[in-house]
DNA sequence: AGTATTTCTTATCCTACATCAATGCGAAAG
DNA sequence: CTTTCGCATTGATGTAGGATAAGAAATACT
């Protein structure tokens, strides 16, 4: 099923719903499991995944065998490797279900295709590109400036639903510290009356 | 003078010189001082510039009042506030010379301009668009895995030249530690025999 | 040149976070 | 039911890098 997607395309994207139902008529869909990968490190990238229901999350692992989370991708998100998918090389990252995940799969000529076609398809993918740009930018930022508990903060501000559906050391790891001091860092703001969802 | 622009252009854009010419020619170049502003933090970025000659680098300033270095951009290389310009807000980050630096002034209608009447300026913009993500993306990683030795000698990797040219508190602050800490990595690197520039 | 200012280093102490290890605890699995 | 197992917490200790201060060295300024 990939009715979140064209409600997606029509909210965003400015196409009608004819337009849509001729465009995503090729499209599949697929169901992961809990655990499953949609992609393994040194994979080529093939899809950009938009995630119908379900959560994903995307990571590295470095050379001691850490992992690090780069994004988490909830419904109506996309999750992909987009330089392993654009310059065809292997991906550094794997993309695993961290729940039962139904996701829309979308390839590079889908893409070109749609962007041909509607000007306003490419307008929306340009838009996305630029949005995917200042959130890394400001990614960037918090991990040059910030304290954890700041960016602790700032991810239970920007992702409220995640904070309850994701286990703690996953955030942890997207934050850059262990979950030890995720563990501190909620026991103090605890101590200070911090309610995250009140 | 706009000579490194045409040939970046023929380079890697894949156009012909009288493609080139006509398209460059209502392009202005500008010369700053070192020290001086090409954009403050708070106003729109209405521009990209090319770094003809000498050296720029972009920057944000927390809360405290320290700054963060978000870039360097010597000769052929862009700098500019891809979010601000794109969607027309205020910028986040400042733009400096750090060098006497001459910059070729290039707009949005500009952009959209030349991707209109040549395909290859599109694609060749597109591309550099998905580098800018790879880029940010390995950032990322590094600053949520990498110690400030490794960060180091990443950057020195990355940018041989810049080491000789950029002030080290400057390197310090695009790296996320203080002047002093790389002066200690530094010292480290030194007593085992590392040398930069052999 | 000589003075001032910025940059780099060094030393000391300090703090945020990591690491290691033990315990608790709820959910899944036998 | 009870035995894992994964996850969260807590405590003890270690360490990378920050803060501060002061001196050396390099640059810029007159």
């Amino acid at each position: 099923m990939i009715e979140q997607y064209k409600k997606f395309l029509q909210e965003k994207a400015g196409l009608t719903a004819a337009e849509i139902e001729t465009l995503t008529a090729t499209l599949q869909s697929k169901t992961f499991h809990k655990g499953d990968f949609l992609l393994h490190a040194g994979e080529v990238c093939a899809y950009a995944f938009f995630v119908e229901k379900g959560l994903l999350r995307s990571f590295t692992i470095d050379e001691t065998g850490k992992e690090h989370i780069i994004q988490f991708g909830p419904e109506n998100w996309f999750v992909t490797d987009r330089s392993s998918a654009y310059f065809h090389e292997a991906s550094d990252f794997s993309i695993e279900a961290v729940e039962e995940t139904t996701v829309v799969l979308i390839d590079a000529a889908f893409i070109s295709r749609a962007s041909a076609v509607y000007p306003n398809f490419m307008r929306f993918n340009e838009k996305a590109l630029q949005n995917h740009i200042r959130q890394l930018q400001k990614r960037i930022n918090l991990l040059l400036s910030a304290t954890a508990e700041k960016r602790y903060l700032d991810f239970i501000r920007l992702y409220p639903d995640l904070t309850l559906r994701v286990p703690q050391w996953m955030i942890a790891s997207y934050l850059g510290i262990t979950p030890e001091s995720l563990s501190r860092v909620r026991k103090e703001l605890a101590k200070n009356n911090f309610k995250p969802h009140s």
